[in-house]
Formats: structure tokens, C-alpha cells, sequence
DNA sequence: TCGATCCTGTAG
DNA sequence: CTACAGGATCGA
């Protein structure tokens, strides 16, 4: 589920939902999510706090607890983390959750385990900030910023976005799109891919994020018929063997580092 | 800079 | 059964 929109859409509805709220307990299910604090540093730290803001950077969670600890989450792959009406009544696959004093809860769910739960005082949060790249949807993100960077990696396009150093919050689908919106071939070394070219991915960066924002958003804050209505649609992530909708060609699977690739191998060159 | 690895679920 | 999954870290 998560990347940037998902975990953007996750951190409007903990702020709608929870913020100003107390923590009677936190409860971590799953032992290794803390590393390297240990589950009771968690807990204790969690204690009887209040949740004061919820920031996001990337696919970063911070929830800002009163006293001035930092409670980060991290979703991963199938994190999700949400506030229901009953800290009593729990979903499987929980990493953590926290008894809110309303008793309501906030459950951290993942079926798979990999999301991540530490605690950060302020140099370690700032320290963890400083390792983020720029936020594809602030303002900071120009095209020359985007240029400049480029410039100095040889490293293939795709890897290229996908490094958090280097920009904030892409993913393995929003990469593809955005490389197939802009039309370069995702092997490309980012530093011969023509200025014009970089131009155009730097746009459809934003507009993609920004389009897949909104869906996001609205996929959870309505019920029902609509979400499938407002759901992203992939033009290339996940549809090897379909025809391209601009050319007709095949689209094709690679793997680099490790992971899928999907582009359309005559649109992008 | 790369590959292995952390886990579980699901699709083929 | 195997392959793959929207992520990131760690050690070689």
C-alpha cells in the first residue's frame, strides 16, 4: 500500500483522529520493529503522552508526543497505522497499539512485519530529517535543484529516484510512472539523460505524486462505490504483456536492484 | 555500490 | 510448489 500519497493520506487522518489525544499504554506485538530501542523503551516512552502533531517526511512518520519525544513509524510495505473506536477491539497482524484515554485505539497493522517503530529525541530526529532528500512537493524541489543533482550520479534513472537520499517519499510504482510520463528508458544513467528530458520528469513527479495525493485521500475519506471510481490507475506499473495506451507495444518487466521494473520499451528510449 | 535479508500473504 | 510484493538496512 504505502508510498508517498498512501503515507500522506495515512498522516491527515491520524492528524484528524488522534492529535490532542492521550496514550494510557502502548503495547509492541511484534519484538524486532523496535530495533535497535528495545519494545519496553518504546512503551515507556509512549506512557501516558500526549499526541501533539504528526509530520510526515517521505515515507516517514513522525508523531510529535508531548515532552518532546518523537514517536517515528515507518509502513513499509503493508504498514498501516489508524485510529479505531475501540482500543479493545484489534485486527490481526498488529506490530503495536496504543489505549488511548478516550478508548479509542491507534493500531499500527502489518501483516507482513516489516514496518519500523522507534522513539527519536530531538538530535536524532533532526539527524534522521537531514538523511531525507527534498520533498518532491514542496517548493523546494525546482527544476534546477533536480538538475543539479542529477548531474553529478551515473547511477540508472529508476535507482536514481527511488534512493531517499536523493529525493523524499518515490516508490517503485510512482517511478516507473513518472519515467514513462517523461519518457526515458529507466537505465538510463541519470547523468546523460538530456536536460529537456529531466525537465519533463521533474514535472511529472509532481503531477503524478500530486494526482496520486488526491486519490489517495479520497479512497479513505469516502466509503464505498466512489474509492474505486478515485483509484490510481497505472499506465506501465504492474501491466507487463499489456499494450502501451500511447504506442501499442508490449510493456516489458525488468528487475533492477532487486525489484520490478515496468516501462514501454518504444515510448521509452 | 551490490546482494542478501527481514517477514507474511497471495497469485499463478 | 515457486515467484513476487507498493521498502530500506546491513555487511561484504
Amino acid at each position: 500500500m504505502p508510498e508517498l500519497p498512501e503515507v500522506e493520506a495515512v498522516c491527515r487522518k491520524l492528524r484528524r483522529d488522534a492529535a490532542g489525544a492521550r496514550i494510557l499504554a502502548a503495547t509492541v506485538q511484534r519484538r524486532r520493529i523496535t530495533h535497535p530501542l528495545s519494545p519496553e523503551e518504546v512503551e515507556q516512552a509512549c506512557r501516558g503522552k500526549i499526541i501533539e502533531g504528526v509530520e510526515r517526511r517521505g515515507k516517514n512518520i513522525f508523531i510529535n508526543l508531548s515532552g518532546g519525544l518523537t514517536l517515528h513509524a515507518h509502513l513499509r510495505m503493508t504498514g498501516n497505522l489508524y485510529v479505531g473506536p475501540d482500543h479493545r477491539l484489534r485486527p490481526q497482524a498488529l506490530n503495536a497499539w496504543f489505549a488511548l484515554a478516550d478508548g479509542r485505539g491507534l493500531f499500527f497493522e502489518d501483516s507482513r512485519g516489516l514496518g519500523t517503530l522507534t522513539v527519536l529525541d530531538g538530535a536524532e530526529k533532526a539527524a534522521r530529517l537531514d538523511e531525507i532528500g527534498p520533498e518532491p512537493l514542496s517548493r523546494a524541489f525546482t527544476a534546477e535543484a533536480f538538475l543539479a543533482s542529477a548531474r553529478a550520479s551515473r547511477q540508472p534513472v529508476k535507482l536514481f529516484l527511488l534512493d531517499q537520499r536523493r529525493l523524499a517519499g518515490m516508490g517503485n510504482i510512482y517511478a516507473a510512472e513518472a519515467l514513462f510520463a517523461a519518457r526515458i528508458h529507466p537505465e538510463r544513467p541519470i547523468g546523460a539523460v538530456s536536460a529537456p528530458k529531466l525537465r519533463a520528469l521533474h514535472a511529472a513527479i509532481i503531477r503524478i505524486l500530486r494526482d496520486a495525493v488526491k486519490s489517495a485521500y479520497i479512497a479513505y475519506s469516502r466509503p464505498g462505490s466512489f474509492r474505486e471510481a478515485e483509484e490510481y490507475v497505472p499506465a506501465v506499473y504492474g501491466r507487463e504483456g499489456d499494450s502501451c495506451g500511447v504506442c501499442g507495444r508490449l510493456i516489458r518487466r525488468i528487475a533492477q536492484g532487486g525489484r520490478s521494473t515496468y516501462f514501454c520499451p518504444k515510448c521509452q528510449r
